[in-house]
RNA sequence: GGCGACAUAGCCAAGUGGUAAGGCAGAGGUCUGCAAAACCUUUAUUCCCCAGUUCAAAUCUGGGUGUCGCCUCCA
């Protein structure tokens, strides 16, 4: 598979370090506050790019941050008179609720700083010892002019930061450019670690390094996040980690384009968001997975009503087929075997596996892989119009969930064909075919009607009537 | 000022040298008592503009225009 490397601004072959395996690395969120959906981009991208490395063999580990010391989560926790952990332990929760309604499966390890705090202190203090880090105050610094290769991942000349950089009130750096790893307590109440350079807390971009080193090592094969991580963060983790072991950190650095709303990026410092768990009472998870798998994860989105409505539509039709697909096994009779010409059919399906995989394979191209899903549902329509044997119904079902699963689409049952249901609900369909079948069609509709109010809609198939309720 | 990204139909969106995928919406048709679903047909002589290279360019080169981002917390 190629992967897009932002470190060489290139498409190159991905290459994992251990054959069959592959390390990731994926900057997690700040449990401050609910995600919004540009926040949301990240999780979904790189979760169906963990799930398509496992789908092609790979054995993944995934690991995805919770930063839980911040000055933000510490505001907010004046704000609401609660302690900081409160504040973490509640937004985690969330993060979680959400990330499951965006089929995003947790990874394989959740580190959090507060949990990591030996490992963190320890970094820094090896940064001090081998020249790279010094103490100020109680504040410890990064050494940043010490570290050939600053700028090599932004594409930023060192000489040319300095004008933007700055020294902020109450910091005593040596160069404007050095950024803080450990920053002293200024107030009492403000949650606080011993360290060998008194009471204080970890700087952001410590954090990352940290616990990438202590989940998967001093070189992972992939680092992924946002495109607003890569300057600073995620060159200051490069500088951070490489001066530490004098290795390379990461071999691909992967980073989506953001979200935009009005044609501005949408950023909770903006205030121009929309949270994902406002947006899960009109639009359930999965059409928010469709948007943002609809496009190539690198280009912008410009997100509004008009695409929400237009992912879910699309993601409809490929419900439909699902659904469709069911009913037909459901109502197969028993022993019905495949044609000859149902088993030429199947074989001849593997073709959008395959257009799907050469999809995902250059870059993770979604909107390609989405493209070869369509084209399978129109051939497997087309081919089941007129009735299927239950094995052939039961096979384009298996391809159509084997790779909408690499997406992490058609996890979630929205609603529900069903063949048994309560007796009074059976008497009232049992009606509607006897009006049906005396032309008695304004009762019929009637009916249908009245138990589409009590969440049962029926469809009318030549296989029968369909009973769908929803879930 | 430095660096970078993007510009394809009403909308979303693939395509990086060989004559414009896919989806949504719209129109017409088939099927159906109707509805739903599905299927078929239809919707860009053209890919922001100009010039160049080439037998051939949305795709390469040069110039321009527009939009956005990073350079400060931010996915």
């Amino acid at each position: 598979m190629k992967i897009y490397n932002t470190l060489t601004r290139k498409k190159e072959e991905f290459v994992p370090i251990e054959e069959g395996k592959v390390r990731m690395y994926v900057c997690g969120p700040t449990v401050y506050n609910y995600f919004h959906i540009g926040n949301a981009r990240p999780f979904v991208v790189f979760d169906t790019m963990r799930k398509y490395l496992e789908y092609r063999g790979y054995k993944v580990k995934f690991v995805q941050n919770f930063t839980d010391v911040d000055d933000k989560i510490i505001k907010r926790a004046k704000e609401e008179g609660i302690t900081a952990g409160e504040v973490s332990e509640k937004y985690i929760a969330e993060y979680f609720k959400d990330a499951a309604a965006l089929n995003v499966k947790r990874a394989t390890v959740h580190p959090k700083v507060t949990e990591t705090m030996p490992d963190i202190i320890k970094f820094i203090q090896d940064l001090i010892d081998l020249g790279y880090a010094y103490e100020k105050n109680g504040d410890v610094y990064y050494r940043t002019r010490r570290f050939a290769g600053y700028g090599k991942l932004s594409g930023k000349n060192i000489d040319e930061l300095i004008a933007g950089a700055r020294i902020a009130v109450g910091e005593s750096k040596e160069d404007p450019l050095d950024f803080a790893l450990w920053k002293a307590r200024k107030e009492e109440s403000e949650i606080a670690w011993e360290s060998p350079w008194g009471l204080g807390r970890p700087g952001w971009h410590i954090e990352c390094s940290a616990m990438c080193k202590k989940y998967l090592g001093d070189t992972i094969d992939i680092h992924a996040g946002g495109q607003d991580l890569q300057f600073p963060h995620h060159e200051n983790e490069i500088a951070q980690s490489e001066a530490h072991s004098g290795k390379e950190f990461a071999h691909y650095w992967m980073h989506n384009g953001y979200i935009n709303i009005d044609g501005t990026k949408m950023s909770k410092s903006l205030g121009n968001f929309k949270t994902v768990r406002d947006l899960l009472k009109v639009y359930d998870g999965e059409v928010l997975r469709f948007l943002i798998l609809s496009g190539q994860y690198r280009g912008p989105i410009d997100f509004g009503e008009d695409i929400l409505l237009q992912s879910q539509n699309a993601l409809g039709r490929m419900r439909n087929a699902r659904s469709n697909l069911k009913h037909l096994i459901a109502s197969a009779p028993a022993g019905s075997q495949m044609t000859e010409a149902e088993k030429t059919a199947l074989a001849d399906f593997d073709r959008y596996r395959q257009e799907f995989i050469a999809a995902m394979d250059d870059d993770l191209n979604t909107a390609d892989a989405i493209s070869a899903v369509f084209e399978l549902i129109t051939a497997v329509n087309t081919a089941v119009r007129d009735g299927a044997s239950r094995d052939f119904a039961q096979g384009c079902l298996d391809l159509l969930l084997e790779l909408c699963g690499v997406l992490g689409l058609l996890q979630q049952e929205t609603e529900e064909e069903v063949t048994e249901v309560e007796p009074e609900i059976q008497a009232l369909i049992d009606e509607r075919q006897a009006a049906r079948k005396a032309k008695d069609f304004a009762r019929a509709d009637q009916i249908r009607d009245q138990l589409k109010e009590m969440g049962i809609t029926l469809k009318d198939t030549p296989q029968g009537v369909q009973i769908i309720r929803e879930s």
